[in-house]
DNA sequence: CTTCTTGCAAATCATTTGCAGGGCG
DNA sequence: CGCCCTGCAAATGATTTGCAAGAAG
């Protein structure tokens, strides 16, 4: 993701927009609020308005570059991946897996269909503690 | 659910509280928000002020006697019921169908398993567009 | 009576918006 | 150079909290 992807998705390419495509992209966990991308930019001594995050990531997700996921507790980011998946949340550290199943996907667009729904979107959050945390 | 079901949470039975649970169960569509409540009392010209609202609602939940759902637009509550059920949101007329599949069910456990977390809650809701709106 | 509750208003939290100055194309 | 973008601060919407007065058991 660079100054040419921006562009192509008409974007123009930013120092703030640039930033923050390069936190989502090498931050360890690949899930990250609007406050962790606040924070990690004042670290590294870029700081960026907060009203500039909210509005890029925004702009970010419109364009499809990322995803933005509802937790049950706060909202994160992550850098949209071909593959569409689903989380697995840990509770007490954190540390989020990503998972894909076949069968729930299917099973997901049979209750759609039994009720008569066309399905737009779709959010499963499974919430646990890991082995580590256990 | 009586004056008596809330005593033997440990919870007195107040106005407020027995009016906001006679909402919740003579309520349509059975998913209410706190504004809706809210709204809905007083033109019942029962007005509650809405911190109690709030407040009651978390007490609800904690005893496990509400459920809070998080949808992604907004957190309505809705009675809990003895059958764990999942949800199917109509996002033009907020229309919401309750559904369970033992299969889905089933493929979360293994995901659980498989990434050795102990699972502790799950969220699944699925946006569409229902028949009518269609 | 004592403790749990409520109402009200102020406080908080996350996110959004208006506007004037700045920077990309 | 024009239009898009940013920072700042104020506005917002949802929910929470402190506190004194009011009910439930």
């Amino acid at each position: 993701m660079n100054a040419d992807d921006l562009k192509n998705i008409g974007l123009k390419a930013t120092t703030p927009r640039l930033k923050i495509l390069e936190i989502l992209e090498s931050s360890e966990n690949h899930h990250l609020s609007a406050e962790d991308i606040y924070r990690e930019l004042i670290i590294r001594n870029e700081e960026v308005g907060v009203a500039t995050i909210y509005r890029v990531l925004t702009q970010f997700e419109q364009s499809g570059i990322v995803k933005k996921l509802n937790f049950e507790d706060r909202s994160v980011y992550e850098i949209s991946k071909a593959e569409h998946h689903d989380h697995l949340i840990c509770t007490k550290c954190g540390k989020i897996e990503e998972f894909n199943d076949e069968t729930i996907e299917n099973c997901q667009d049979k209750i759609a269909e039994k009720f008569g729904y066309k399905l737009t979107d779709h959010s499963l959050y499974l919430y646990g503690v890991c082995a580590v945390c256990n």
